[in-house]
DNA sequence: TCTGGGGTCCTAGGACCC
DNA sequence: TCTGGGGTCCTAGGACCC
């Protein structure tokens, strides 16, 4: 068995659940199961898209982003939840924690999916007799099911675990390549979407075999840079490892909502943001991030979509400096059209812990406005020392000397 | 009767500086 | 009077994924 992974060639898993929210739903009312369910929001708000469903609902052609009146239309008899996050985040975590057993490279990728890497895992049996055992224990523990790819890197591993669901195991070797994947469309790989296959069309590209053997020149003048990367991938090629710190660090933060009808009324719209700004900024605050740059989305009936940002100075979290920030940006960009969609995210986040390495004179100003001002240089002290105590000062001083 | 909400990464163009 | 090219930052939008 072993002599299929070389010494010090790497095995990977890809752990995807299956119909992840479902599943989490029918573990959770077991009388649930072996029933046509879709998870979606409610229709009556306009949110009434199939977020996830059973395979029972499958069957009659139910599908994820499907509207459910037209998924009912298909499936009579489909049960309808409204989604749970709570539940499905704290399913995820016991997930994630059941992979850890198995080695400590594991990196989540999504609220259902991550990557395993059991390179050095051998002392716990076979790759497939881990991968068994694995999905086993998620299945014994957590009444979840999964399917998992084993492959050399990531993107076999992902391009495996998607051939067979639900409770599938797929190897792919390096050697598969050329007859398992090579055969399907392009926009069956990860990471090519309906409009990179289009393109990728128009250039005679149809398979991801045509894709492996395309020129690198032609494919770096019509994708960029991803390009060259999308050859390796078809030919198997794929060296990012599995980082277990890879999710730790958000980039953005962001709220979004469809409103229930469109919306014309000025301080309507204006109240939608505010509580937004709330949510934004509190779970920032949970997170431990301040943000540098704010940006709001606008969707308009006719679903085009705008969003407008702009960078801050100095670093923000509290719910009203978010709210007067999109405001700004709200009633500078809004012409008075009717408005679908409404959205705030925080977009250059800093740690708040290393958020006062930044200060610059601004940001200590604002400090020490907001909090008394020992509060403030305690905090820079225990940071640098004593000696920022007199720099500190002095800029208070020139504070001083601006205003006036 | 259409089409959610949370993200990441990349690109392109303009401003600005040297 | 004419006129370069490189680099960086900022902003907006698009593609993709779950």
């Amino acid at each position: 068995m072993k002599a299929f992974y070389p010494k010090k060639g790497r095995v990977i898993l890809h752990v995807d659940m299956n119909s992840f929210f479902a599943s989490v739903e029918m573990a959770y009312d077991t009388s649930l199961k072996g029933k046509p369910l879709a998870i979606a929001g409610d229709e009556e708000a306009r949110k009434g898209i199939v977020v996830t469903c059973s395979y029972e609902a499958r069957k009659y052609g139910v599908k994820t982003t499907m509207p459910v009146w037209e998924a009912k239309k298909l499936c009579p008899t489909l049960i309808v939840k409204r989604p749970n996050f709570d539940r499905y985040r704290n399913a995820s975590q016991a997930m994630f924690d059941v992979l850890r057993h198995y080695s400590d490279l594991v990196e989540p990728v999504s609220i259902d999916e991550g990557y395993v890497d059991i390179s050095e895992s051998f002392e716990l049996g076979t790759p497939i007799e881990i991968a068994n055992a694995i999905q086993q224990s998620l299945l014994n523990q957590l009444d979840l099911p999964c399917s998992i790819g084993i492959a050399p890197n990531k993107f076999l591993a992902k391009m495996a675990s998607d051939m067979k669901k639900p409770l599938g195991i797929t190897v792919l070797r390096k050697r598969d390549i050329v007859d398992v994947i090579w055969p399907l469309p392009t926009v069956e790989m990860h990471g090519i979407g309906e409009k990179t296959a289009a393109k990728l069309t128009t250039l005679d590209i149809h398979t991801i075999g045509d894709l492996a053997k395309a020129s690198d020149l032609q494919l770096k003048a019509n994708f960029g840079i991803r390009g060259p990367q999308l050859i390796e991938r078809a030919n198997g090629i794929d060296s990012r490892p599995v980082d277990p710190d890879a999710a730790a660090e958000n980039k953005s933060v962001g709220n979004s909502v469809t409103l229930p009808k469109d919306i014309t009324n000025q301080s309507k719209l204006l109240e939608i943001l505010e509580s937004l700004s709330g949510s934004v900024s509190s779970r920032l605050k949970k997170k431990g991030y301040v943000t540098k740059n704010i940006a709001i989305t606008i969707r308009y009936n006719d679903r085009k979509t705008i969003s407008r940002g702009k960078k801050i100075i100095n670093p923000i979290v509290e719910a009203e400096d978010i709210f007067q920030a999109a405001k700004n940006l709200f009633l500078l960009n809004w012409k008075g059209d009717p408005v679908r969609l409404l959205g705030i995210t925080g977009q250059d986040l800093i740690d708040n812990d290393s958020a006062f390495e930044q200060l610059d004179l601004f940001s200590y100003e604002k400090a020490a406005q907001k909090e008394p001002l020992y509060n403030a240089i305690d905090k820079i002290k225990s940071k640098y020392g004593t000696t920022i105590l007199q720099k500190g000062s002095d800029l208070q001083k020139g504070k001083n000397d601006k205003k006036l």
